[in-house]
DNA sequence: GCCAACGTTGGC
DNA sequence: GCCAACGTTGGC
């Protein structure tokens, strides 16, 4: 089993958005990264650990634990007009974009993007890495374990 | 709102 | 295939 770590911005799908879906489990659509896309499409595999990250919000940070749901389908929203994911260059017989179904584990407290920064034992984060933009990173067995030791830990 | 960093586009 | 211009991400 293999461990991601995927952001979300909180006003479009936060924690407990997540929480509240059917079945806990939301379609992590509008991936429009290949190589994002490559993780979920070619490696991820049902059950893997997710990292749920809050990105672009006032406080950036872990937000809970999830797990890959779903082997990869086509992305419906690529083909929807009014989406603000659609992308006129794919075709229906032959879709870019896919993606995985995403299910809740449980909501933690939040891990501050400055806590993870000050761990020593996160240092090697690809999600720290300076300039990193991408929304799908991989994680270590290590830093998964990690992060659920400080997780443990009141903030 | 700023801006650094990065990915994508498109002319050549 | 190069690379400048542009658009996006995302923390601050």
């Amino acid at each position: 089993m293999r461990h991601w770590l995927m952001k979300s911005e909180p006003s479009e799908c936060s924690i407990d958005d997540l929480a509240a879906a059917p079945g806990r489990t939301v379609p992590w659509i509008g991936v429009r990264n290949y190589q994002a896309r490559n993780f979920m499409r070619d490696e991820m595999s049902i059950g893997d650990g997710v990292l749920f990250y809050h990105s672009s919000c006032p406080e950036p940070g872990i937000a809970g634990l999830a797990e890959v749901a779903s082997t990869p389908y086509p992305d419906a929203s690529q083909f929807d007009p009014k989406s603000p994911y659609f992308d006129a260059k794919s075709k229906p017989d032959a879709p870019r974009w896919q993606h995985v179904d995403v299910k809740l584990a449980r909501k933690t407290r939040l891990l501050s993007l400055a806590e993870m920064r000050a761990a020593p034992s996160l240092a090697t984060m690809r999600v720290l890495e300076r300039g990193n933009r991408l929304s799908i990173t991989t994680v270590s067995a290590d830093e998964w374990r990690a992060v659920l030791a400080l997780l443990k830990k009141p903030a």
